[in-house]
DNA sequence: CCAAAAGTGTTCTTTATACACCCATGT
DNA sequence: ACATGGGTGTATAAAGAACACTTTTGG
């Protein structure tokens, strides 16, 4: 293929790179793919790309989304600009990375889409991963485990209608560490930001059936935009 | 000139961009520097320029620090990296954004290194900047806003010793509300990051002299290692 | 009737807020 | 002596932490 695109100074290729978090049998995942390509080919990677001159970083990281794990319309958000000089063994790589928090409604309809080589993994066992891959993933959990505490963004991972046990049980995964029951149920209800749904058990499940709940986005926007501290 | 660099598919120049606070005369202000060239020539910018290969965005930014205000060894941290397609007028450039704090300490020795043409702007008063700089700019107080009053970030803009009335001072203006003196006074001697160094007075100024104080860097590290929670 | 999960209140401790007077210095 | 800024304590209110029993369902 003939190189046809010629600038007065060397430049970087940039890249944006995906950390797709989501919840998996009571469990924190991140959603790898198997590069079929070099390098690394055969490795674990974040799905990722090169970015197109026709679309701001944001576009790249959704379409990329849609392409590489067939999720559209999720939560994401742009974490950091990794650049160090060695990350991509071919050449000079500047990857503006993203994360990604998806829920099973979100993903269930697409499921067929997924690339054979795309799995989820727990993120307390993240196999070998291509580049830098392993720290943006790492730097994307932080930022998770700190966000989640002063921004309701928790139930981006659940579906729509979720119980209060269901969030209960994701903060303590993902914030590793116990939180009391009651104190956690009182906190969340007193924010006023969940409506309740109905009473819905979980299938063939013993134990009382919980009630189902779902986030209020619009007094939650309501919230932020007039000064609303969340926490814990 | 001849253009020499040439690529497979299309890439797009990478720069970095400073936003850089620091406070003069009891305000928070904004060192801008005033375009000689084109585009945008003879309009205040933030410092910034395009990427080498040879650096990463980290250290592309310290160095347009030195070069463009004089300034080193200040803090510094990355904010957000902007792609917007029509950002530059140019062509397509993707600018990772920092922000710097600096002191009174930190540039006075360099003050002769300043390029005439750059100043010191107050944040309420920002000219008409060139590019996307204003939002870049208000991106970057939004940031210091929010980081001030759960990371200890504010000592970074006052010399090595200063009085709690200057923190006082500077949150209030950063953060435009009051806080009560008394309680504020409590509050930061109470996580015992300040050690007291002297008695002094501020030359010619009436009024008792305060006690001035120093932050300890050692003392913080190992708090925010062991897990720490620093509020307002 | 037993196991499993949901729902719920009170006490105690800690933290946040509101508030006013005296002190040391320069002029 | 007076104007200016520095230093300090207490009382009340709010929030956080600790803690156990009852209810509803499936098997």
């Amino acid at each position: 293929m003939k190189k046809q695109f010629t600038y007065q100074y060397p430049r970087a290729a940039v890249t944006t790179d995906c950390v797709i978090f989501g919840v998996r049998e009571n469990e924190l995942k991140l959603l790898l793919v198997k590069r079929a390509i070099q390098p690394y080919k055969g490795k674990w990677a974040l799905p990722g790309g090169f970015i197109s001159m026709k679309e701001t970083a944001d576009e790249c990281a959704q379409r990329l989304l849609k392409e590489e794990a067939g999720i559209r319309n999720v939560f994401i958000e742009q974490l950091y600009t990794f650049s160090n000089l060695k990350r991509d063994p071919r050449e000079r790589v500047i990857s503006i990375a993203y994360y990604a928090l998806v829920n099973a409604g979100q993903l269930q309809p697409v499921a067929g889409h997924f690339n054979d080589a795309a799995a989820w993994h727990p993120v307390k066992k993240i196999p070998s991963l291509a580049f830098d891959h392993r720290h943006i993933a790492e730097t994307a959990l932080k930022r998770l485990q700190g966000k989640l505490v002063y921004q309701p963004i928790g139930f981006e991972l659940l579906p729509r209608q979720f119980s209060v046990s269901q969030l209960h049980h994701l903060y303590e995964t993902i914030l590793e560490r116990k939180l009391d029951r009651r104190n956690f149920t009182k906190k969340i209800l007193s924010m006023k930001l969940l409506e309740r749904v109905k009473e819905k058990r979980i299938t063939g499940a013993p134990g009382k059936p919980a009630t189902l709940f779902q986030f209020n986005k619009g007094k939650y926007h309501k919230l932020t935009t007039k000064g609303f501290s969340f926490q814990l």
